[in-house]
DNA sequence: CGGCGTTTTGAGAGAGCTCAACATCGGTGG
DNA sequence: CCACCGATGTTGAGCTCTCTCAAAACGCCG
């Protein structure tokens, strides 16, 4: 449900903007949080980073996003946010929403459905980490972001961080992707793929 | 928080109780969804199962725990409940519990509570997935699950249950517990592991 | 004691990762 | 307008690690 149609107005009044460089950093784990954020423009990755410095792409939000849903009852955020672009993101306050949450039992019910449809999507990622090919990962992430036309998918930023995101090396991705064009299983026209069999 | 702590006595009082046995299955993908779950005893398992057949284990959940909270909000189950064991669980019904989270904002606001939690755990898991090295992956595992001494983690259920819930092969866990335990890294201990250097 | 599922170890093959070189594209500044 | 530069995209070769298939020991329960 988009953010608009439960956020209340007294959190919406309280809300700030805020403008990031492509790879600057919102907040970090371990930092204290100070609410749930909306994205205006650009793209948000959410991430953590392992001590082999690999960073796991947890989340991609896109403009009308939010991400941070859980800090509202968490005290430190428990993932990386970065601007993949230069992006734009509305934050609203902590405090403000949740007291005005607490008032209005709908807008905490839609908020409930979002984080309840974040579980679903999320299990779907766990489904994609483990299928081990990386022509069926692909695949099944293809099949999964179609669009209306249901063939096509919009690529949202750079091959390499959807390589980063499906969680594939970069070179792993290109060669995949070339092996299904070849293969007649899809086409490619920059920043678009289609789907030759949908399912 | 534990369901007692918030589960509204209407909802505790339409509830019912379900005996199954190993391998049953509670519902499966797709099916209808009929409400919330609570594991009273032995141990359920969400799964999805991939067109390879491939089970990808998305939660186990054990005796006090719940699942299939984001049932109240979808129309459809979004994954299999299999008993890992002989089980017995109480379903609240989507209906009644939904009626009284509607006039209770305290136990919707804790029911956020837990979906949040729940995605911080999810999140956790997307994690463990994108760690490569079994090795790795089960010391992530480890360190994540030790008890309130900080260096001994309880098994629930077999080794082979918990390769498949860290997606790696029985034969690749035994194999990497067997390599842990011979560097002097962990001690193994009939259902118990522990770490030499917890962390 | 017998049977079944779990645990263990072995050998081989496949697939993705790593390192490396090069092509291509887009933006910047002269 | 062109040259330059960095990031993205592409392809090659080799290696490592897990998966797969196989076989056998072990443990629990009837």
């Amino acid at each position: 449900m988009p953010v608009k149609d439960w956020m209340p107005a007294v959190a919406r009044a309280a809300a700030s903007e805020r403008k990031l460089k492509i790879g600057e950093s919102l907040f970090r784990q371990g930092s204290k949080t100070v609410g749930l954020y909306e994205v205006l423009s650009g793209c948000v990755r959410l991430v953590r980073v392992d001590r082999a410095g690999h960073e796991a792409v947890l989340h991609v939000a896109g403009p009308g996003d939010t991400f941070a849903e859980a800090s509202l009852f968490s005290a430190q955020y428990h993932c990386d946010a970065i601007a993949s672009t230069n992006a734009s993101v509305r934050l609203y306050p902590k405090r403000e929403l949740l007291a005005a949450l607490d008032k209005n039992p709908k807008a905490m019910k839609a908020f409930s459905s979002t984080l309840a449809h974040l579980v679903i999507s999320l299990r779907t990622r766990i489904e994609q980490r483990n299928i081990r090919s990386a022509r069926d990962r692909v695949r099944h992430f293809l099949v999964l972001n179609v669009g209306s036309d249901g063939r096509t998918v919009e690529l949202r930023g750079a091959l390499k961080d959807l390589a980063a995101e499906l969680g594939l090396t970069h070179e792993s991705l290109y060669r995949t992707l070339a092996e299904l064009e070849r293969s007649g299983d899809i086409r490619r026209k920059r920043g678009k793929i289609t789907l030759s069999n949908p399912v």
